[in-house]
DNA sequence: ATCGTTCATCGTAAATATACGATAAAGGAG
DNA sequence: CTCCTTTATCGTATATTTACGATGAACGAT
């Protein structure tokens, strides 16, 4: 609970503005949508409903993976991409928690 | 909740991953620690308490507003920031929305 | 082994973000 | 008015992000 004065961010400020990098782009917000909507989740498939090329799709998903909100598993050729339940809540807390108290002058 | 295909992204997705910008830095989102923790919150009393600079908190700052987390209102020659609490939970539900769901694959 | 498919990565150009010192603007104090 | 304080903005350097085409790697099918 205690903030330091002057010195450098916390390492919980650092992830959580991280986790928000990662929702910093209408594509990973949607891409986000999208494996919450469906089961079926490989990358072909999120790039025919994206603007986007395929190679800048996989760019998001990489900055997705990285922040581990989402992670792919190996089918053949293919990578089905799905949502990480425990880190999506886990920044679901930490996002309520920043969002929860309301003091203003 | 009809998504469209291969067209631009909706006013909605771009709205949330614009928040999540002003979140995607650990400065901003000590700010709003602060903010929602004090109810004196000059820009001096944040400068004292971060390890930037006065023109960097100040910008910082501006980020925030720009999408309406806080305002500040101007006290002669000092200005005292709070959080919106009305943007904080509109930002608050759109975010629990995106996290709710949990299909994998 | 040679395709065709699927996805990641490379290389790169353009745009945006971050940081700071310097300066301007606005208001209170003397 | 002239200072001093407080904050925003300007100018600028550096770093990161975003986007795409091209290429590479992995796999199934023929």
């Amino acid at each position: 609970m205690a903030q330091s004065k002057k010195n450098e961010f916390t390492q919980e400020d650092i992830w959580l503005a991280d986790v928000a990098k990662a929702l910093s782009h209408p594509a990973r917000v949607r891409i986000l949508k999208i494996l919450n909507d469906m089961s079926t989740c490989m990358v072909g498939n999120l790039v025919n409903k994206l603007p986007l090329a395929q190679a800048t799709v996989s760019q998001h998903l990489k900055e997705l993976k990285r922040v581990g909100l989402i992670h792919g598993e190996i089918e053949g050729p293919k990578i089905c991409y799905c949502v990480n339940s425990k880190a999506l809540s886990k920044a679901k807390n930490a996002l309520d928690n920043l969002f929860s108290k309301m003091g203003c002058c």
